[in-house]
DNA sequence: TTAGGTGCAAAACCTTTGCCATCCC
DNA sequence: GGGATGGCAAAGGTTTTGCACCTAA
């Protein structure tokens, strides 16, 4: 991965701030130092760094929306080859809720576990 | 919420498949019984649905991809109100990934723990 | 020198919306 | 009847990509 000044100004952005921004709030910020960098630019150098481990993402927005139809709580495997969402049996931790709530100050109503790996299938090919 | 003949025929799909599908999947099977259906029409109900506690949605699309510059593991909040993302200070469980590999056959490289709820700037508004 | 990066604009993609016809209660 | 819902198509918003030019190594 080649060092650019574009893809310094993103990385400088990103560690400078405690939010967790989008890829536009960056573009707008990296404006500042270089006013004509482009958002594709943006989004290229993103996809580089995290793919380099530099960074992590949250919900990727590739990942379409998925609809389930079960009532109670459970927590998902997605598999990272074949993007397939499994349901997971184990049980639904309650008492980690009060617990961060206690901490954060924040009202916690329930929340997401979702492992990552590979799942069988994709394992064999 | 009114009862239609689309609404059950994507409730019905949901709820015959144990994958977690797309709203693109559901639109093609509902097609095989409702074969005019439209797209929007899978998404409205799917959305009603979904607000009537009837369904539940992962990676709501609406999301944006955010993203960190944090090396470590840690997890993460998630207000419902402000859609700001918060690191949470909660020890890493590793332990359970390989429990979870254990118990499913697959691999399980790390698990994402997110919590929702509403932030203390949202609770004072 | 040259593989990789940039800017720009267009395309792709998923999701929502406006409009009017239709259906359920 | 009248408000909720459906079908269609167009719009919306985010992310990706093609291409010609540039630049770091």
């Amino acid at each position: 991965m080649r060092k650019t000044k574009q893809k310094e100004a993103i990385l400088g952005v990103l560690r400078s701030t405690i939010s967790h921004p989008t890829a536009d709030w960056i573009y707008n910020e990296v404006r500042k130092e270089i006013p004509n960098i482009s958002l594709g630019t943006v989004y290229r150098n993103l996809r580089l760094l995290y793919q380099s481990g530099e960074i992590a993402e949250l919900d990727m927005c590739g990942t379409l929306s998925r609809f389930d139809a079960r009532q109670d709580e459970h927590y998902h495997f997605r598999c990272e080859k074949c993007s397939q969402v499994f349901d997971v049996d184990e049980p639904v931790n309650k008492e980690i809720d009060g617990r961060i709530a206690l901490k954060t100050g924040f009202v916690v109503e329930y929340h997401r576990l979702e492992f990552r790996g590979v799942c069988r299938k994709c394992q064999d090919s």
